[in-house]
DNA sequence: TGTTGACTTGGAGCTACTCCAGGTCGCTAA
DNA sequence: TTAGCGACCTGGAGTAGCTCCAAGTCAACA
């Protein structure tokens, strides 16, 4: 698969890709005769993985170190380090949606002020 | 008020506040006789309100055409224009709470999976 | 007369990308 | 055979939205 396909099946951009290679976020990227990079099918799972952990908002430093430890030979400990990291960004999140809950509340409140469909 | 106390009351960091001045978020900051910028209640009020468009994940371009708008001689093109941004923004906002949303789905099925907890 | 503490400024550093210039390589068309 | 095209490569600059820092000023206090 080249750097093309790999961004269209996980949904990542190609200049993240590599960026996120550089940052040590991928194990080492294969590469053809002519230096291109090719991605087998399990790295397009991961970098797929790795847009999901994006998208829930998940911190790059963070996503390094889940990196490692799902790389790493797995053990009954870096199990139990990646369950912890889950499930602290798992806080992070539920702290994020209230907060744009709450945000989004009094949006609405300014919205219906300039409205004039506020009562006060 | 001094920006240490517009600060804590705005909920914003003085280096915000201070960033935000020179991004042209605020209107000009008076200073006092030191060259110390004095901050009124009005002044105060609106830096409230961007904290909370902040909050709201509102980009840094809206807000200034959103603080131009207030800050501008109001017309009803004028508070129509600020509730279209307004609105639009709320629509942002909806669709980021939906993708977090996703976001906490996939985090807490990684986490039954890391756990043991998975039936597949 | 120092020293402290709150402020000032300009500028560097940070995250997580995103874009760009300049270059290589294999393929097709003239 | 050569020209052009398109997909890739690299290193480096640019972006948003802060955040931090060094160096300086000024009033007040011991």
């Amino acid at each position: 698969m080249t750097i093309q396909e790999a961004a269209a099946a996980s949904g990542l951009s190609i200049d993240t890709i590599r960026f996120y290679e550089k940052a040590g976020m991928t194990p080492p990227v294969p590469r053809d005769a002519r230096g291109w990079r090719t991605f087998p099918p399990s790295l397009v799972e991961w970098l797929t993985n790795l847009a999901r952990l994006r998208a829930t908002g998940m911190p790059m430093v963070e996503m390094q170190r889940f990196a490692r430890l799902v790389h790493a030979t797995p053990s009954l400990e870096i199990i139990a380090e990646r369950l912890a990291i889950l499930r602290g960004h798992n806080v992070c999140l539920a702290r994020r949606r209230a907060e744009l809950e709450a945000a989004q509340e009094y949006l609405d409140h300014k919205i219906a002020v300039y409205s004039g469909k506020d009562t006060r």
